[in-house]
DNA sequence: ATCTCAAATCGTTTTTACCGATGATTACGA
DNA sequence: TCGTAATCATCGGTAAAAACGATTTGAGAT
């Protein structure tokens, strides 16, 4: 039994016309024939009751058609599905994102949402390590964070925008005017940095740890927002990179020395194959940073 | 897409091993390889990753999954239900009834439901003529009445039993002790007879005719049980096969003459794929009736 | 580097879907 | 009543497709 041979059956029971229902269905009069016959040997029992050159249905075939042709639909609804996917007019796509791009995915979320309303997208904060550990597992499709080094062949990397490491402070403080400012300097200021296991924590304490330099780190947290509150009271500063904000009561320095900025990176699985939602998503966020 | 090749891919997915599914599907592992790229290249999405040695499924295979199931599962469920056809746990048979053979139906009916308490049995009371002229248009499965000439080739015909002509009477009148009685005498008795269009109607008012007696038929009436009732009241009487008539309160006298009987037939389209329902309630019917 | 396991690929065999022609039966019109 | 047209079944041949076994490829493990 094929779906081939039910989409016979039911276009035969439609017309009651072999003849007819073989030209319908673009085939030969006798393939039709013995395709039924064959079907009804199959199944044991005629589906077509032939009184000279009519042919009418049994029991059977009325009880049947009613299976037949649901089968048929589903397997046709299954196509509809996957070309509905194709179109973007369903399915989900997994996006994790570390806090520091918060601003970042939030422009192109929006964009996205507009565009295409019938796809469902989940978002996930966390920790870049979390973030690619859930990666590998296949629960997300797509990571945006700040580019580690990792010759892992098993995922595919696309650079966004490199932005400046920052010092970010309130904009009553005596820094306003500055244009840059040094480790050195820092060094001498409260701060007040995410939480151990972000991206950019490890990456600052390293470039202290390489000066020998001993930050004067008074707070952990790990949230950004809670964090920009804590630095807008004037009594301490945080480092971000100058994406991560985006606050008028709060002013960005830049921090002198080379390789301070990151690069923000589009991280998803080599191997899977790709969401179309994914990638759509991907070539929006590259349009908004201008690539 | 063929049901084979979704159930190829559903196995496939069960097991994620294309050699283990091609085992367990008793076909080479070539060939589920190949069947399943063609259902991929046929749809134009994959449904399996394959990273390396592994596969999984992609998000379109796990959709399509959905459907592919439901569809392979339709049509087994179809043959499920022409096993129960089979096997008389479901259907539904139209049988016609004169008046006449209301009691031989009956009882066959009642086994027939008890035995066989999953298929719906409909029945249709009517006049011969009505009766076949509905399984004609294959509205009935199974006619019983009695028989009439007819060489109508698209008639299986079986004789059930024959059964005398009597007159009905009512038991105290004067006839209780007559062991046969003449038509001529019946001439001389106020008769209710069933409606012209009956059978049993046509026949006596036939044998009437030829014999050039003129009865009084002073009631006509299309329902039996009415007649019987009006027989009772021992004003009138009626002329009934001997098996319409199973009261107490009634006798019933052959009457003289040969031919004065009538076979009790069963009916059914030669032509049409006869339903298991319908040859048990006729195996039935010809065992109550010892043949 | 080597081995192993699983999937893909290749070339061949077997099966079967399909066709056109033909046969059989029936319905219909002259 | 006798064709004639319509309709389904059947047959033999062909092209397509499914299936196989053997081999290759590639990734992960040793």
């Amino acid at each position: 039994m094929e779906l081939r041979q039910l989409r016979y059956f039911l276009k035969a029971k439609e017309l009651l016309n072999f003849t007819e229902a073989a030209h319908a269905l673009n085939i030969s009069q006798s393939t039709l024939s013995q395709q039924i016959k064959q079907l009804e040997d199959q199944i044991r029992v005629p589906l077509f009751n032939r009184i000279g050159k009519r042919i009418s249905l049994t029991e059977a075939g009325t009880l049947f058609a009613e299976y037949a042709l649901q089968s048929v639909n589903r397997a046709d609804d299954g196509l509809l599905l996957l070309e509905d996917l194709n179109n973007l007019k369903t399915g989900k796509i997994n996006i994790g994102v570390t806090f520091a791009l918060r601003n970042v995915l939030t422009k192109t979320l929006i964009l996205f949402a507009q565009q295409y309303p019938k796809v469902k997208v989940c978002i996930v904060f966390g920790t870049s390590d979390e973030l690619i550990e859930k990666l590998s597992a296949a629960e997300l499709d797509l990571v945006l964070t700040f580019k580690e080094d990792s010759k892992d062949t098993q995922f595919r990397q696309e650079l966004l925008f490199s932005s400046p490491l920052t010092l970010v402070a309130a904009e009553r403080t005596g820094l306003a005017s500055r244009r840059s400012i040094s480790l050195e300097e820092i060094t001498r200021l409260p701060l007040a940095l995410p939480a151990t296991g972000y991206s950019t924590t490890r990456f600052i304490t390293e470039a202290f740890k390489r000066k020998g330099l001993h930050p004067d780190v008074s707070i952990e947290i790990n949230d950004i927002p809670t964090l920009l509150a804590i630095v807008k009271t004037g009594s301490w500063h945080t480092i971000l990179t100058k994406v991560s904000v985006v606050d008028q009561d709060l002013i960005t320095i830049p921090i002198e020395g080379k390789k301070m900025s990151r690069s923000a990176m589009a991280i998803w699985l080599n191997d899977a194959y790709p969401k179309k939602a994914m990638l759509a998503f991907l070539k929006l966020l590259k349009a908004e940073n201008n690539l």
